[in-house]
DNA sequence: GGGTCGTGTGTAGGCTGTCTACATGAAAGC
DNA sequence: GCTTTCATGTAGACAGCCTACACACGACCC
């Protein structure tokens, strides 16, 4: 699956891939391709922006760790972005509500099946 | 709701709106804020592109008309159309599943809890 | 006759967010 | 020593939705 048809919902995914422990940025496209059972394999080029800028718009806190030998920035949600989770439910349950209705919907009316 | 979280899906409505009768755009327009209960309001400068890249993308064909004394573009889903629409059927739901499976989320299973 | 609202189609330019591709560096494995 | 894996990051391209505007005709009210 690409990442391109997620447009507006990426925020939510890493926002809810963090939400339960902090993670660096490798490792939460490792979460995500995991819980999504391989569908998700997002690029760096993709994650690292978006991290960057949930993290200027606060939702996120970010600390440098070099206990491996490798330096790792690991984010941790903060208040605002748990608030901030917690509506991108929301959204997405209208979201998917409303597009699931259109595309599923309206129980016919059309030519039949047999 | 904001057409800008569609970003990708709006063309799967689209075809979904025309698939049993054909429209023309307005009414298009007006379809979709029906049948979406008021859900999704969309902007004309949104809806006539996406037409014109679906006609030209050969999922639409379109013929004017002008009974009523108005010019109408009246749009009607092509045969390549109904297969893109089934095929947009089955990638809404491969990812609304795997969203709404991350979202919703799998019950912890993070490693080390106390 | 003039103003405004609803219907109807369309373009121009901007913005945001994802993409591909590249650059860098240390540790692990061969 | 060399390649792969882990890890972070930037640059520039591109798609698609946005706002704002322009045009045109019918219906209605004043």
């Amino acid at each position: 699956m690409k990442a391109d048809a997620l447009r507006g919902h990426l925020d939510a995914l890493i926002l809810a891939t963090l939400e339960h422990s902090p993670l660096h940025g490798y490792a939460i496209i490792e979460a995500l391709a995991a819980r999504s059972g391989g569908e998700l394999d997002l690029p760096t080029g993709t994650v690292y922006p978006a991290l960057r800028r949930l993290e200027s718009a606060g939702y996120l806190r970010s600390d440098w760790s070099e206990e491996t030998g490798r330096r790792r920035r690991t984010y941790t949600l903060s208040r605002a972005g748990h608030k901030q989770l917690a509506a991108a439910r929301s959204e997405w349950t209208t979201f998917s509500r409303v597009v699931g209705g259109l595309l599923g919907g309206i129980p016919d009316a059309g030519p039949g099946f047999p």
